[in-house]
Order: C-alpha cells, then structure tokens, then sequence
DNA sequence: CGGGCGATTGATTGCCTTCAAACGTGGTGG
DNA sequence: CCACCACGTTTGAAGGCAATCAATCGCCCG
C-alpha cells in the first residue's frame, strides 16, 4: 500500500515512472470522505493522519476493512461507483486526483496500468490475510496480529501512537470494544507491551506477540 | 470471476481481445493444484468441477478463501510466488496457461493488462464481501449469505448441487461442520429450502434466505 | 452384509458478547 | 485556575452463541 517515499507533496505516485498532481483537502475528525455507492470520481492517497475504510449490514453493523495511513493510497476503483466508504479516524490531509486523469495516463502509458495492478494484487493479498484473521482466529490472536501488522507499518517499531479507538479496532477484527481492551490488558499483564497511556503502545516484547497471534 | 462463457475449450479468455490457448489437466478429489510459496508458473481456469484456494495458520487451522466454479480464473498472481494454496474440491478438469505466455501478451497488448486489473479488482471486491461475513455476521446469516452467493453463481439458481463438502463450508466461512449442520437443518425446518440429500439443495422461499443474511 | 466416511443430532463447555458500573482524561466554562 | 462534564476506556458479572465432545444415522462402496 506504500506508494510514495515523499508524503510531503501534493502527488500520488504510483510506480518508477507515473506520479499525479492533485489536490490536497484536509478532513477532520470521523469527516467521511466518500461513500459506498458513490460516484469514485477521485482516487486519494494519505499525507498526514489516518482513514478507515469499511462496509455495512444492512442493519447498520460496520466492519473496517483496513487502515490507511500516510503514504497509502485508498479509494481506488475499477467500476464507476465506490464499494466501500471512508472517513477520517484522525484529522487528516490527503492529495485527491481525478480519475479521469489517472484514466488518461493509463490509456497512454501501459506501465501505469501495471502499476494499479501490483497496487490492486497487493491490496487482494491483505485482503486475504485478513479474512483468515477474522475467520480462524480468536480474539487475542487477532488484536496480536493488528499489533504485529500496524509495528511492522510505522517507522519506528517500537513505540506505536495508535490513531484509531478500541472501536474502530474491534470493528476491523471483529469484536467488541470490550474484548480488544481485555486483550491490551493481558498483554501488558504479562509484559508484552506497556500502556503509558491508552492510544500509545511499546512493543516491550514483540517474539510474545509474534508468537500469540500463531500466523 | 466468470472470464469466459465457452468452457468447453482449451482457452483463457480474459476480456474481448485476449484469449491464450493453455493445457487441460485433470484433478481428482482433494488433489493439490497448486501450494502457497510455490512458484506461480502458471494461471487457471476452471472447465468443470470446482477448485477451493487457502490459507492455512501456523498451527494448521484453515480459511477457505473462494470456490472456483466452471469458467472462473484462478492462481492469477502478480509475484512469483503462489500466496495461497488450491485444491480440487471434485474430480475437475481445468486450463492452464504459462505465466511466461501471460505477461507477454500483456507486455504487447495494453488492453491485456487492463483485463487482468478489472479480474484482479473483482476479486477484490469479493474478498472485501467476504470480510464482512467474516467479521460480523453470525452462524445463520452465515450460511444463508453462502447459498445465496452460490446459487448466483450456479446457471439454475433454483437448485444447487454442492461441490463441497460441510467441512468445506465451515472452513469457507469460519464456522465449524456442527454449526453448518444445524443451520441446514433450521432453514430446512423454516421450509427455506430443502434437502432431498445433503449435497442437494432446493431453493425453496429464496426471500426468505435473503432475509435470513441481512447483508 | 459389513465397513468407513460424511452428516446430523444431542449434551456440555467455554469464549466472547452483553449489560453495567467505575475510571481517567481532555476540554470547557465558570 | 479549578470544577465539572463528556467521552473513551477499563473492569466486573452474567448470559448466549458457537465450539467441543460424543453418539447415531445414512449412504456409498467394497
């Protein structure tokens, strides 16, 4: 999902050869961004802040399909219309770009259609990793795993700032609110990770956690 | 996934312009088709019977990721390794084509590639479905949400022959064979369908199924 | 007819959810 | 500057749903 080295312009780089100008928007806190159903008129990739992405039941149960943090691109369809939401987990920046636009420079250069196409593929791939997560995993062994995913995302590995509340993690794994923060819990009972504060995580034993979530 | 409504013949077809002549092979029951790490030599199509792609945990536990029904692609990858693992449900026939094949002709036909990126987008949308059974949707609307993808996908939508075993089913959506069981059972009871043998199912109130999996 | 495997059904267990209450922290207004 | 409120988080107790354990059934094939 990491796209570009440089989060500071206002471009969305998709390989060696292909970068957009867009436009940079801000978003604040749980803003959504765009809908299911809607029109995908623009393809976006994160500067600065979270998003989440996620989907619904019919009477309203949502599940987080992923967290984007900055230099991740989101928001990327093949049809006209978005099938999935997203909004803010934090204020946030991201550079927007037309899809008409990444549409032309697809048409013209056969390497940037490539380029969607590792993004695509590698975005299946987390997909599918998830889905055995949420499929054949208790719930210990899931919130271990989101540790152990979102450590190996951030620049520092150690200490991770989490952008997202227990309710957003329950509801990409597939619990409750309750159950994410009795695994936390235990964790830092048995000296795992510490908690200086609910939000900020150290990684004070990650072979533990590694070995928790029993991939 | 349907990529081809001939499926009587030795090709892949992955949109209007692009067909590649493959290899038939034939596959007995249970027999490996291809395992995750391995090298992704080459992609598949399903002629007849039904093929299940995996994921397996550390310890074992399993998570089917998809059946593969008559016409359906599969083992299409980006890397050069397999990231899952494909098994023959049934005795099946299916096409295979070179990888090698595959990326030259997308390196001469642009529109090549732009098919490989709508497929690849497709099963990514479906991932996406999946997870949010996955994640949030109990036994029963389990179950239900199962056999009204199944039977979309079958040519009679009214009755369904099952590739699959029970087994299969729990490890496809996160259940065990016991709950799968009953869920049969209950819909069975609730005349939602109905079951002249365990592999034969019969669309008996359809509405009601849908109803049941309040997606 | 007997054996074996997949499926069903029943009884019990256990994990996660639900319900409930208390805690802490950050922000706001007095 | 402090009191107070709101919200997110933690913790506890009880309940429910699916897993586990176990036995029987039915069917296909030898």
């Amino acid at each position: 999902m990491q796209a570009a080295f440089d989060t500071s312009t206002d471009m969305i780089t998709f390989g060696p050869q292909l970068s957009l100008r867009g436009v940079r928007m801000h978003f604040g806190r749980n803003a959504e961004i765009f809908g299911e159903g809607e029109d995908a008129e623009y393809i976006y990739r994160v500067v600065s802040g979270a998003v989440r992405t996620m989907r619904f039941t019919a009477d309203g149960r949502r599940q987080i399909l992923g967290f984007h943090l900055p230099g991740d691109i989101f928001g990327l369809e093949i049809g006209d219309a978005h099938t999935l939401s997203a909004e803010a987990v934090a204020n946030c920046d991201v550079v927007m770009v037309r899809r008409s636009c990444l549409d032309k420079a697809a048409s013209e250069d056969p390497a940037a259609t490539r380029a969607l196409l590792a993004l695509t593929s590698e975005q299946l791939s987390t997909a599918r990793a998830h889905a055995l997560v949420l499929g054949r995993k208790g719930a210990g062994e899931r919130v271990a795993a989101f540790l152990v995913e979102l450590a190996g995302r951030f620049v520092s590995k150690q200490e991770l700032d989490l952008p997202m509340s227990r309710a957003d993690i329950a509801d990409y794994l597939g619990l409750t609110i309750e159950t994410v923060s009795r695994a936390f819990s235990e964790f830092e009972r048995e000296h795992a990770i510490a908690l200086p504060s609910s939000r900020h995580v150290v990684m004070r034993n990650p072979s533990a956690l590694m070995h928790y979530q029993a991939a």
